[in-house]
RNA sequence: GGAGCGGUAGCUCAGCCGGUAGAGCAGCUGACUUUUAAUCAGUUGGUCAUGGGUUCGAAUCCCGUCCGCUCCA
């Protein structure tokens, strides 16, 4: 349906001259074999002049898509981008005869074509391939966006990537970098002796964070299954099993809004370490970071939409009251510990009174997120989470009031969060006790009770550091990425 | 959920205090044997997102809806 109303007169004609073609031969064939690519003959002869390339008569196959076309009478000029980059094809009636010649006159820009040719340089002194052969490899019936201005309305970018792909190289290298980044950063774990997991994406009980999930169901066994909105509790499982330090990096699933930080699946690594804590799991976090700067930007000092971000220092390191002072000064520390003022403050500020037996802690944590998290530009370790929202943290061993946990902030944004991991089965039951009191009163992001998470721990799970850094999240960064719907490939649009 | 901005040819955009829907690129026809967004001449192509309203007359003004972007909650 969609087709015939999307059909005008210029696909109408490419049609015409694809059913031409099927006439004579098979349409499209699979014969052709590129014998180089574009940016190795750069590379390997873009050093040799007219006569050395002249001399040595280097014999290239190339095939790509057909971006420009210059027809001048006898002889024509086409760009050609095989992938890698683009090289000019020079063709001539002389060299390919009249038959051939005629055919490709009547190429249109966004064919996929293969050309066989000796390298040369033109007159402005351009490396080219001058061509003795050629064949239209793959027929494109839909006409691509305008050449020079290229295809810049966002949402098609987002609903057709493959376009978006084509006629954007910003676009393309910036995927270019984000899997240098992903491989970066598995580089980073191997090299620190971790092993990657795969565990479950569709769970029976939702766990790991607080966040609605998406839900399924399973045909066979008749059960209702969860997509994961974390893999936490798999990977601590796999800890309990001996598996000393493992992590994962796959997506997440949260049933929650969309904005430009927030796609409904999304990219996490998590990793857990035996034997360490929530400092180790900073360290070893920052050194990930930089390492993945370095292998995709190549410096340790970045711009984001037009700021410095400074990757080299070490991260600074605050706890929620010491950044909500730092970053506003005109709070006190007394104030800062008044249930009441933090309670007005928060009324104020969001016109709406916190639920009522908030504690101090949450009243915090509500206050930073409030007026310090987007004021976080430069790295910035926030540690000392209360208890009652860290319900997986270890608690501090000289303040029952926080956990051994941290989040880390850059340009505003939260890009991890890590723990020491709470491995004492009866404080677990507990916390999850209170979890399933909140679900109860009204809360549907809680905690659910995992009584086999519980038993699991009751084997004994050694004291472990964990941490997940949000990789779209990372990337954007790397990447001065204004939208997360600009990282990731196909971004969760609505139907049309 | 609220606010602002946008949706016109395949693409990039004009036109918007109402009066026959335009350009460039792409396509088609022709000229052209070293072009670089090639050039030159001619030419095809539109449910102006969508539904209603106002009006003699609506791409243009008003209301609703859909889709997108940005900001806020």
């Amino acid at each position: 349906m969609t087709e015939i109303l999307d059909e005008n007169h210029i696909i109408a004609e490419r049609r015409q001259k694809l059913s031409d073609i099927r006439k004579s031969r098979v349409a499209y064939s699979n014969h052709f074999k590129p014998t180089h690519k574009s940016h190795l003959i750069h590379s390997q002869y873009g050093e040799l002049n007219g006569e050395e390339l002249v001399q040595k008569e280097i014999t290239v196959s190339i095939a790509g898509r057909m971006m420009l076309k210059r027809i001048m009478g006898k002889a024509s000029f086409a760009t050609i981008n095989d992938g890698t980059s683009k090289i000019q094809v020079y063709v001539s009636k002389e060299k390919i005869g009249e038959a051939v010649y005629d055919e490709f006159k009547h190429f249109d820009i966004g064919d996929i074509i293969g050309a066989h040719g000796t390298l040369f340089r033109t007159k402005t002194n351009e490396l080219s391939i001058s061509v003795t052969k050629i064949e239209l490899l793959s027929k494109s019936l839909r006409p691509l966006p305008e050449k020079f201005h290229g295809l810049t309305d966002q949402e098609q970018c987002y609903r057709q990537r493959h376009l978006d792909l084509i006629m954007n190289e910003e676009s393309k290298n910036l995927f270019i970098k984000r899997s240098q980044i992903i491989h970066s950063i598995r580089d980073t774990m191997v090299r620190e002796s971790y092993l990657e997991v795969e565990t479950p994406m569709m769970h029976s009980i939702p766990g790991g964070a607080t966040a609605k999930p998406f839900i399924t169901h399973h045909n066979a066994l008749d059960m209702q299954l969860f997509l994961r909105i974390a893999p936490e509790l798999y990977l601590k499982r796999l800890i309990v099993g001996g598996m000393d330090r493992v992590f994962e990096i796959n997506r997440n699933f949260r049933n929650e809004g969309l904005s430009t930080r927030h796609n409904p699946e999304f990219t996490m690594m998590e990793f857990y370490e035996s034997y360490a804590d929530y400092k180790r799991m900073m360290e070893i976090t920052e050194q990930i970071i930089r390492k993945a700067a370095l292998d995709s930007v190549g410096k340790l000092v970045i711009s984001y939409q037009g700021r410095e971000v400074d990757l080299a220092k070490d991260f600074d390191r605050l706890t929620i009251v010491e950044s909500i002072i730092k970053y506003n000064p005109e709070f006190s520390t007394t104030q800062l510990n008044d249930i009441d003022f933090l309670r007005q403050t928060l009324t104020k500020l969001t016109r709406k009174a916190p639920s009522d037996n908030e504690s101090l802690g949450v009243l915090q944590l509500l206050l930073f997120e409030e007026n310090t998290e987007a004021k976080l530009w430069q790295p910035t370790y926030i540690i000392d989470y209360p208890i009652d929202s860290s319900p997986l943290a270890r608690q501090s061993d000289s303040n029952p009031l926080i956990t051994e946990r941290f989040e880390l902030f850059v340009v505003g944004r939260e890009l991890a969060n890590g723990y020491s991991e709470l491995n004492d089965p009866e404080d677990q039951a507990e916390r999850f006790k209170k979890q399933v009191a909140q679900i109860e009163s009204g809360n549907d992001e809680a905690m659910h009770y995992d009584a086999d998470y519980i038993r699991a721990l009751e084997y004994g799970m050694p004291h472990t550091g964990g941490c997940g850094i949000g990789i779209d999240r990372l990337v954007m960064l790397l990447t001065d990425a204004a939208s997360i719907r600009d990282v990731i490939f196909f971004p969760q649009m609505r139907a049309i």
